[in-house]
RNA sequence: GGUCUUAUAGCUCAGCUGGUUUAGAGCACCUGCCUUACAAGCAGGGGGUCCUAGGUUCGAAUCCUAGUGGGACCACCA
């Protein structure tokens, strides 16, 4: 390590440091004796790429992961991966239909082969970059979600539930994606505000004539030359076709007088009755809703109950179906354009006005407005899972960090509604049910079987398919809802579904930390913690670390579209990936969210270099045997004591996972205290020798250093850790045991505090008068001043002589306080007395409003009945300190007069 | 509409169960310095009606109430 360079170059280093790591095996973990330690990684989307969320959750999770590592525990970090299913499903069919095929002229065989291609070729990129990160993932355990014995699991599970009456199929109002062509379960939609229209469309009354106006306090009529009419606000025109009734609450004084009638559907000119529910809010438009029961949630449930008929008017893609009889074939929103210009010349438009209503949209694909559709689909009855997966978190089992999220966590839980874990894709998991032959129009009827052979021999349980054959069952054609192998993820990495009680489940799970966004709170973390019980029996991770959602640094969301997002690779590039972990962490407290900056990066690039020419310093001293200076003697006992205490925070900060914090306790522990101060007292004078008691207590701190720093910034500190001295072929710092927090003496740190105070304020003394720090100054106390730092303070501050004072200085000093130890310093003509009384009186100024304070509640009798005895003798320490300042400060000033 | 959360220096945040000198950190800013580890640095420095108004208390940045302004989630009006 000759002639290193004054700049750190992570570049030279990290790639080289993670070889080293992987060709040893050091990130492998298999059970054995030692307490585990394991993170299951949110797997990402197996065709993705690295953004800045994962920089995030990675960066915690390997901080974590490293820690424990040093900590003695046998860590596991399991990485994989998630097929992803819309999106995957969605990038296939897009690279498809650019190449001119379409998806429909697939086989469902033939669309999985391009999907697997498409899967194998950018599969696993993510993996890759997050390995650039320093990520020490137990590679050999990468997983898919769709691999066999995550494949097997869910199927397993799917049977398992069906068996248990808690999945079933029911025809419901469920979401609907009509690009992915897929249904959505309700956590899957996003809602955004949209300045829509709201249209008045005219109904008029079919037998006009037998209208009667009640005459009754705020009725409201319309009519027209055609005939009286009711008028509907709505801001769908195109589902008009889909009417099948108009609804008014049957106390609103408005609409009495269209009790009993029918109207006639504008354009569609079908009759359709005027029903009653109190379901219909009088104040809303005109008190009339129009009643769409085959696309529209509410207007469902009125459906069911006043027995209407449901009109389907879409197709699957969007568009108009044959079953609308207008429009036919047309999309829904170029529809909803030209309606309202038909129904405007037709005369049936009284009036349209703005309004801001709730779009939904699908969660994976927002540019697709989701359509509430009736169709059969699977779902899983949630109540019970709810019920097993909330007490654990309400009692605090199950820890949530920030502690915010539990609140989010029981609402939801108490609110749940079944999941709808059907989705009409390809990609995924086929659903294990089995379609029996039935008559036309009959029930349906099937049987759900992990194989075909299973479901056959079930089939033929079945009364009248006794003879059934394997070639007459239909398995079902659509996949399973990603998240439902997801949800498995903590249980099935150790396949605990298909192997339940082996070694491994047994070892790791549960597993310790997960650290995840607070945005799939529901779709993945709740339902592992359901999973987690259902099928291991206990809860799937003790902690959750909910991490912030990364913006830029004017608050906005990271998104392709404003091109706000760096490239994280880019970055690591710039700055190294220790520079970008840090400039991660520093701004992240758990649950808020951070505000990225580049200048972060940038900070943690520098203190990159900082810990680099702390290195280069240590490393360039000469080693003499010698007596060891006493200022370097009590360098090193102040540092020890520092230094533990600063354990033991850095200890309390992870207990309570303010990772940023405690890497704000390392910062300055490495930066003040070790370099600014340690350094400097135990540096030896230019191109002097060290003495070896010294230079070995600094080796040996700064290795220390380098293992607190390691978690977060584990390539530079390998790179230093190999250096300091020969190692052994293996030796790495990822397994070396973080130290203990040991017992630290306050007394030796605080008179470190004041010696430290005592130099600052000398050279701040030298920085005004622009004396140089080579002429040496005598420096005179008084007070209670301890004189064990006297060698640093005479070295650090180049004084040449430390005494109490003899009261005889005259006005030649400048003098200062630290604590209420009074120091001189002699400077004989150059000081300035009145500039010196003018800082002294303002010091007393100072003093004296505080004593005012201090004073004014000492005499204030409740507080010295009321208060605690220590506080009120903390105040009454307080007021004579400040009176003694005071005075010192006076009789200076008289002094020098 | 409901639930939760938040308001402290230019920025990002600490400030735990009220009392540790009339509020701290990091960054940014200002002023000196290219001092032989480091200018990606060193030495100094300035900067805050602790959102507003009430209340509880001997004592409030801290607890309570209301208001205002952020944020998140859930529900939803056709």
């Amino acid at each position: 390590m000759e002639e290193l360079a004054s700049k750190y170059n992570p570049a030279d280093v990290e790639s080289k440091w993670y070889q080293y790591w992987l060709d040893n095996g050091f990130f492998k973990s298999k059970p054995d004796g030692r307490e585990p330690y394991t993170i299951v990684i949110p797997p990402p989307n197996v065709t993705g790429v690295l953004h800045m969320g994962h920089m995030l959750n990675n960066t915690i999770q390997d901080i974590l992961v490293r820690r424990a590592r040093m900590l003695g525990k046998n860590a596991c970090w399991v990485p994989g991966t998630d097929h992803a299913s819309i999106a995957t499903e969605a990038k296939v069919v897009n690279k498809l239909a650019s190449e001119g095929i379409k998806k429909k002229d697939l086989t469902r065989e033939q669309f999985l082969e391009h999907a697997w291609d498409w899967t194998r070729k950018h599969g696993g990129i993510i993996l890759e970059q997050l390995k650039k990160l320093g990520a020490s993932c137990d590679w050999d355990r990468t997983a898919f979600t769709m691999d066999d014995k995550r494949s097997e699991s869910v199927l397993k599970v799917f049977v398992d539930l069906y068996d248990k009456g808690l999945i079933y199929r029911g025809l419901r109002m469920v979401n609907w994606d009509p690009k992915a062509q897929t249904v959505l379960s309700t956590e899957e939609v996003i809602y955004r505000e949209e300045k829509s229209k709201l249209f008045y469309l005219k109904y008029y009354v079919q037998d006009s004539a037998s209208v009667k106006p009640t005459g009754e306090e705020g009725e409201i009529l319309h009519k027209d030359e055609k005939g009286y009419y009711a008028v509907v606000a709505t801001t769908r025109p195109e589902t008009i076709m889909g009417d099948t009734a108009m609804c008014i609450n049957p106390k609103d004084p408005k609409n009495q007088w269209l009790k009993g009638h029918k109207v006639i559907v504008p354009l569609v000119n079908r009759v359709i009755p005027v029903i009653e529910d109190r379901y219909v809010d009088v104040e809303f438009g005109t008190g009339c809703l129009k009643v769409t029961p085959a696309h529209d949630v509410n207007d469902y449930a009125l459906g069911k109950t006043h027995g209407l008929e449901t009109i389907d008017i879409f197709n699957p893609d969007g568009t108009i179906s044959d079953a609308a009889g207008l429009y036919v074939g047309q999309d829904r929103f170029e529809v909803r354009k030209q309606i309202a210009i038909d129904l405007e010349k037709a005369g049936l438009l009284e009036k349209v006005e703005d309004y801001d209503n709730k779009v939904g949209y699908s969660e994976r694909n927002q540019d697709t407005a989701v359509e509430p559709r009736l169709c059969k689909q699977w779902f899983l009855s949630m109540q019970h899972f709810a019920d097993i997966a909330l007490p654990p978190v309400l009692n605090g089992e199950l820890k949530f960090y920030p502690s915010k999220y539990v609140s989010t966590y029981k609402n939801w839980l108490e609110n749940i509604q079944d999941w709808c874990i059907s989705r009409q894709l390809w990609w995924g998991h086929r659903i294990p049910a089995y379609f029996l032959p039935t008559a036309e129009g009959a029930e349906e009827k099937f049987v759900v079987a992990l194989t075909v052979e299973e479901a056959l021999a079930k089939a033929k349980k079945i009364a009248g398919y006794e003879n059934i054959t394997a070639d007459q069952l239909v398995r079902d054609e659509d996949a399973l809802d990603t998240w439902f192998s997801s949800w498995l993820w903590p249980v099935s990495l150790f396949d605990g579904i298909n192997n339940p009680g082996n070694e491994e489940i047994k070892y790791y799970y549960p597993t310790s930390d997960l650290v995840t966004g607070p945005d799939i709170i529901f779709f993945w973390v709740a339902r592992m913690i359901m999973a987690g019980y259902e099928y291991e029996g206990k809860m799937p991770f003790k902690n959750v670390y909910f991490t912030g959602i990364v913006r830029d640094k004017i608050g906005r969301k990271m998104s392709k579209s404003l091109g706000n997002s760096p490239d994280p690779l880019d970055l690591i590039d710039r700055f190294g990936a220790d520079g970008v972990r840090m400039g991660m962490m520093l701004s992240a407290p758990a649950g808020n969210d951070i505000l990225f900056d580049e200048a972060l990066c940038e900070q943690g690039r520098n203190f990159n270099n900082k810990i680099w020419n702390a290195f280069r310093l240590v490393k360039g001293w000469e080693v003499k045997d010698m007596e060891q200076p006493e200022s370097a003697q009590k360098a090193v006992k102040w540092f020890q004591h520092q230094l533990n205490k600063t354990i033991a925070e850095i200890n309390d900060c992870f207990d309570k996972y303010r990772i940023s914090d405690a890497l704000m306790a390392v910062y300055k522990l490495f930066w003040d205290e070790f370099s600014s101060w340690y350094l400097e007292m135990v540096k030896p004078a230019y191109q002097q020798p060290i003495d070896k008691a010294t230079y070995e207590a600094t080796l040996g701190y700064f290795e220390t250093l380098l293992k607190l720093l390691h978690p977060f910034m584990p390539f530079i500190t390998e790179e230093l850790y190999q250096n300091i001295k020969e190692r052994d072929a293996k030796d790495t710092i990822m397994l070396s045991l973080l130290p203990n927090a040991e017992d630290f003496c306050e007394k030796n740190i605080n008179r470190m505090e004041i010696t430290k105070g005592i130099i600052a304020g000398i050279r701040n003394i030298r920085a005004n008068k622009g004396i140089s720090p080579r002429e040496a100054f005598e420096m005179f106390y008084k007070g209670e001043f301890d004189d064990k730092n006297n060698a640093i303070i005479e070295k650090l501050a180049n004084v040449s002589k430390i005494a109490e004072t003899t009261d005889d200085l005259g006005g030649a000093a400048a003098t200062f306080m630290v604590g209420t130890i009074e120091i001189s310093v002699p400077l004989g003509n150059n000081v300035n007395v009145e500039e010196e009384i003018k800082k002294m009186e303002e010091e007393i100024k100072y003093l004296e409003g505080f004593l005012a304070g201090v004073e004014k509640k000492l005499s204030n009798e409740k507080f010295v009945a009321n208060a605690k005895p220590e506080i009120v003798e903390k105040e009454r320490k307080k007021k004579s300190d400040a009176e003694s300042k005071i005075a010192t400060l006076k009789e200076n000033i008289a002094k020098m007069k």
